[in-house]
RNA sequence: UGGGGCGUCGUCAAGUGGUAAGACACAAGAUUUUGAUUCUUGCAUUCGCAGGUUCGAAUCCUGCCGCCCCAGCCA
């Protein structure tokens, strides 16, 4: 059993909606129950050429599920047929974070360059078959006959060569004869094909560039509409499930496979791609962020690939049960950021130990307190779960609460602590506000107040009601910590919407805001990196694997708890500015 | 004005001729030593629009409108 930062078993199964049905999981079930197929076989096939994202977990979720489901299993393929861009650090980065998510592909581990002898030999049919040809037009002039989304294109002069001619010319691309960009291997399919995939596609190009796994062995690598299909019929995938941007590929897909000699016909098909409101998810808008400093790298905490999500403190079942959640259709979806929070939260709350925290500290001297007493008092882990147990927290006259839990002139309805006024002490006293201390520059920067001493462990044995109950941490007994609070990337909902406007202008300046002296209560000291916690009254925080050191933790913030008061506020405000 | 897709609540999403599930969000209330959690209640007489077929349509037919994808030797 897998467990999660804090030892906490973590569900292997997505709670909501873990049997959801969808079209893909409806055509899998006919196509089962008809005999078509007596067994599933799905894939995930990823280039290597940046680190997954959400987006991906929720193509991942669907595969390696469905193959779950059905008591079958998914391959992992990495589609690496462009070595310029591809490389092992991906490769490796992509296997971990599978793997987080929870996901094991077994023996099932391939590569699309396994298959680059095979894929060779079927150019070689096609080629004997009539049907591809070396065509020797620059990328320009092919781009130019192509004709256009109205107009039919023309055929290449170097169409009707003979097979042996081009046999003998593929051979030369193959052997590194010819430089690259001299010529390609075309299929040779229909220039009026009103879909334009179908007119004569390049399918071999030559690149001159070695390659992270066959190295030079190759100096023509085959393209993505000619080696997916061989690749899902190569191994036998029954069902290659691919995003809607593939839905005019399918017929090429089709064509290969259909004028090949083939022992099966993987069927594709397609979903829609999962989109994030105020964030970006394409790979390459990712690599932009990382590369040019916008962000710390693939991991950091504000992006939405797998490993930030995982530095950010998002367990793998949360970011599984949102995959389901969501679910899967074919229209354009646009799922709102606050689903994945929500997500988050659940799980969350169910398993993280509760702590207390102070982000900004505010000083209180408990004037009627004994300068050299301390105490123990007991808290508990977890309101709703007390096998998660207890544990003590130190109490002096000198303590930390929230500097945001004090307001000299509090509005209506702010029940924390204000002058002459009484609050609870989570799990400690009741405090009332004597005397407020400030600087010259008549910021606020210490409280008097007395204790009750009736009150301790925060009740009330004269049964008066007491409306706000604030965290806090013993001044002398605090560790000091550093908290990274993350917010939005961007400041809209569509940042790439936008097409005249680069979509880093929408950055969000204020993403990350760290705060350096933090206190938090001294059981903290025994967190290892990746634990997480709630922060009890302001959100869910995981102790940072990068950053941490023995001497300064380092917590980032996954995601606040919601927050009716904020709201509140907010309305106030906005209705005494509206009001007649 | 080529081809391929898609249009059901603010956002996702069931529904496949029998009279609009569910989730998120939102709103109101209850419980609460986290303004958290939990709970209760409310939230599409209507399915892009207009016709038609039918006893009956979100589901079938026709026309229209809107949005997405395709002119990389990327995947």
């Amino acid at each position: 059993m897998n467990t999660d930062g804090n030892n906490n078993p973590v569900s292997p199964e997505p709670k909501a909606a873990a049997q959801t049905t969808d079209f893909i999981r409806t055509i899998i079930a006919n196509d089962l129950q008809s005999g078509k197929h007596k067994q599933i076989v799905t894939r995930f096939p990823p280039e290597p050429n940046g680190f997954l994202h959400i987006g991906h977990a929720k193509s991942i979720c669907l595969n390696f599920g469905i193959a779950e489901e059905y008591n079958s299993v998914c391959h992992l393929r990495f589609d690496d047929t462009n070595p310029g861009r591809e490389s092992t650090e991906y490769v490796e980065a992509i296997k971990r974070d599978i793997r987080w998510l929870g996901y094991d592909w077994g023996e099932h581990l391939y590569y699309a360059s396994d298959y680059f002898d095979r894929l060779y030999d079927f150019a070689l049919e096609l080629i004997k078959k009539g049907k591809a040809f070396v065509c020797h037009l620059s990328g320009d002039e092919i781009r130019e006959q192509r004709g256009t989304l109205t107009e039919p294109g023309r055929e290449s002069p170097y169409r009707n060569r003979s097979a042996a001619e081009n046999l003998q010319l593929f051979e030369q691309m193959k052997n590194g004869e010819l430089e690259a960009g001299t010529c390609v291997l075309r299929a040779k399919i229909d220039m009026a094909a009103p879909n334009i995939l179908l007119r004569d596609p390049v399918i071999y190009r030559i690149i001159k560039t070695s390659h992270h796994r066959t190295g030079d062995k190759w100096c023509i690598y085959p393209m993505y509409d000619f080696t997916h299909c061989l690749s899902d019929m190569i191994e036998g995938i029954t069902h290659s499930l691919c995003t809607l941007e593939f839905e005019n590929n399918r017929a090429l897909y089709d064509w290969v496979l259909d004028t090949l000699e083939t022992p099966c016909h993987p069927r594709q098909i397609e979903f829609a791609r999962l989109n994030i409101n105020y964030t970006v998810m394409s790979k390459r808008k990712l690599l932009q962020l990382v590369d040019e400093g916008h962000v710390s790298g693939w991991d950091d905490p504000r992006m939405l690939t797998l490993s930030g999500l995982r530095r950010r403190g998002y367990t793998p079942a949360s970011i599984r049960d949102f995959c389901a959640i969501i679910g899967i259709g074919r229209r354009d979806a646009w799922i709102d950021m606050g689903v994945l929070e929500k997500a988050a939260r659940d799980d969350l709350n169910e398993h993280a130990p509760r702590v207390m925290g102070v982000l900004k500290p505010l000083k209180v001297v408990l004037t009627n307190y004994p300068e050299d007493k301390a105490e123990e008092l007991e808290a508990i882990n977890h309101p709703q779960k007390p096998e998660m147990g207890v544990r003590t927290i130190p109490f002096c006259r000198e303590i930390y609460i929230e500097a945001t839990d004090f307001m000299e002139e509090p509005p209506k309805k702010f029940f924390r602590l204000a002058p002459g006024r009484e609050v609870r002490l989570r799990y400690a006293y009741l405090i009332t506000c004597r005397e407020v201390i400030k600087d010259e520059h008549g910021n606020v920067v210490e409280l008097r107040c007395t204790y009750d001493p009736e009150t301790r462990g925060g009740s009330t044995p004269d049964g008066r009601k007491v409306k706000g109950t604030i965290h806090w941490v013993s001044a002398r007994h605090a560790i000091r910590a550093e908290v990274r609070l993350y917010n939005r990337l961007f400041t809209v909902e569509h940042p790439d919407r936008d097409k005249e406007k680069d979509f880093k202008t929408f950055l969000n300046p204020e993403s990350l805001e760290v705060l350096t002296d933090c206190m938090l209560e001294p059981s903290l000291q025994k967190a290892t990196p990746a634990d997480r916690f709630q922060f009890e009254r302001q959100g869910y925080f995981c102790l940072d694997e990068q950053d941490t050191t023995a001497g300064k933790p380092v917590f980032n913030r996954v995601v606040t708890l919601r927050d009716s008061w904020t709201r509140m506020k907010e309305k106030m405000k906005k209705n005494t500015g509206t009001k007649p």
